[in-house]
DNA sequence: CTGAAAGCGCTAACAT
DNA sequence: ATGTTAGCGCTTTCAG
């Protein structure tokens, strides 16, 4: 493997040349230049990467922090994120967490060790998190809920889903079940809140036994309707907290003998691909994932290049895409 | 920030020591060892990865080649990929090429720079491919196609595709329709195979009127059952070359009054988490794609500690799932 | 088991 | 504009 050292003799001319000449071409004679040129080509030199790193102290490369990279909410917000790494002549390492805290102490230590120069935390804050944000790293949650601290871009969650729900009450639903994630999820928190919000706004009583927990998995979704099912009453509409969860509702409740959106309404939220090809089409929250993942990035790059943002809490505009699965109730 | 001769003064011993009590730590007397903790404690003291990766001179990093990583089948092979990786102490770059060879390019240029150790290209193997498989560059082809030059990791799509238009035909359909990938994509090429195959054997003469070419997106499903539609006798089967296309045509069906699978038998290929969630289930075949990810990363770290593996190509066995979208047809 | 010293490939003063 | 030189932080002989 030819070293600078040996592109410099080659050419006759001095190490620090043809450092200059790969990074400051401009500053370095055309006819130097071209003796360079020739003697890479002969070589056939490329510089050390690893060593133009660690002599330079700066990695050029961000860890992504993610809970499941199968999840295409995040490999969507993963996707705006290399559109504008790549932009920026950043790499990026994937941090693919599995949920796991451990993990995700490792891949933080990469920027302690140097071998990242930020990070991206895809994982929704949770009061009390021990990890992120630090002083000493610098970082940007991305999709984020309410009160997360530090550098965030994320959507206002509560409006959102009050948004929905509001929509079910203005179409003359009255009661409006819930397909939740885990209690304890911040996405959860957020979308209740808004739940109720809109409940609140319309005098309708909250009633927590029409809440079902879900966690964001599609199975959940599918379970949550063997409760609704065995319901005397059961909800003219359900506001589920994520598209995958509707989307197995909606096949349960097929299953069990009603009709989407006759019998029941259904929403969801994300507004995933499939969202409208499924039948029926899915009513939901279309968040702007990979517009998240790239307002993160460049937002970290300027954290990075510290021009101290004025701005570091970005909260971008969601749409609401009104389909098939929701309707006026039949009584 | 602290180096190693910080703490090596700190510890009143050399550098040499240091660097021996981190590495290989039975190899210092307990009492020394006891004292280099200390130090490191006290100067929170974090080797500098950087300086280490360029000395000895791996990088501790694969590349993972992926066309588009908010494909959820690419995303769960990268899964499957990060495990591996993990256990055995590797970082996955992300290379998220959106299709363009230019990136593709600097990714690859990323192992001559020595910031990779290897490399596991996604994009399946296209014949006259200029990229990869490379002599000087270690690689693994993850989920590609019959031909496949250099190591590879994929499962058998023509015996797959044959299997599946073989139900069909045993089913008693007798006119089967395919919507396709693009035409020269390799895995286009591989299901057509084993199409015809299928269809050979059962003496059916191939009819390309029904072979409707899409690209493996959603849309592109919906929209080929225009043509099928305007059929005077459309094929009362047909066969997708992957779920996301079979989801859009049962949806698209189903909007011009076709019943699936009554009217018409569907299938596709992958087996997606929500192809068991839709109205109907999907029928279709269910790739491996974490255990594609798993497998490549270990065929690749076995050639990168260059053990000459024994083999180098492996086929993985798939799953055909039959569930509600396919039925016996109805004359 | 420990210390001394050389050097990985490159960059960045500094001098010319 | 170019050359010289001193390291970046670490590992790794080689002696002791």
């Amino acid at each position: 493997m030819a070293t600078i050292r040996d592109v410099a003799k080659e050419a006759g001319l001095s190490t620090g040349t043809i450092s200059k000449a790969l990074s400051t071409p401009d500053k370095v004679s055309p006819k130097n230049l071209a003796k360079v040129e020739a003697a890479i080509k002969k070589l056939n030199y490329k510089p050390n990467m690893l060593s133009q790193k660690f002599r330079s102290k700066t990695s050029n490369t961000i860890v992504v922090l993610v809970p499941d990279i199968a999840n295409l909410f995040f490999a969507r917000v993963i996707s705006g994120i290399e559109t504008v790494a790549q932009k920026e002549g950043f790499s990026v390492l994937l941090g693919d967490t599995k949920d796991s805290i451990e993990r995700e102490k490792e891949f933080v230590a990469m920027v302690e060790t140097k071998l990242a120069d930020g990070i991206i935390n895809l994982r929704p804050y949770k009061a009390g998190d021990a990890l992120l944000p630090r002083k000493d790293i610098i970082s940007v949650s991305a999709g984020s809920c309410e009160n997360t601290p530090g550098p965030v871009v994320r959507i206002d969650n509560v409006e959102a889903a009050q948004k929905v729900v509001s929509y079910l009450i203005g179409l003359g639903h009255k009661k409006i079940g819930v397909i939740s994630g885990l209690e304890d999820n911040p996405h959860t928190k957020d979308r209740l809140k808004g739940y109720k919000l809109a409940l609140e706004k319309a005098g309708i009583k909250f009633d927590p036994s029409i809440v079902v927990e879900g966690d964001f998995n599609y199975w959940s979704g599918l379970n949550a309707t063997e409760v609704f099912a065995r319901m005397a009453e059961p909800p003219t509409a359900i506001f589920c907290m994520n598209d995958q969860m509707a989307i197995a509702a909606m096949k349960g409740l097929k299953d069990k003998g009603f009709n989407v959106p006759e019998d029941i309404s259904i929403t969801g939220f994300d507004d995933m691909n499939v969202s409208r090809y499924c039948s029926p089409t899915l009513t939901t929250i279309a968040q702007p994932a990979q517009k998240i993942g790239e307002k993160s990035a460049e937002l970290l790059f300027e954290l990075l290049t510290d021009k101290n943002p004025a701005v570091t809490d970005y909260v971008l505009p969601y749409e609401f895409v009104i389909r098939e699965s929701s309707a006026i109730p039949k009584n």
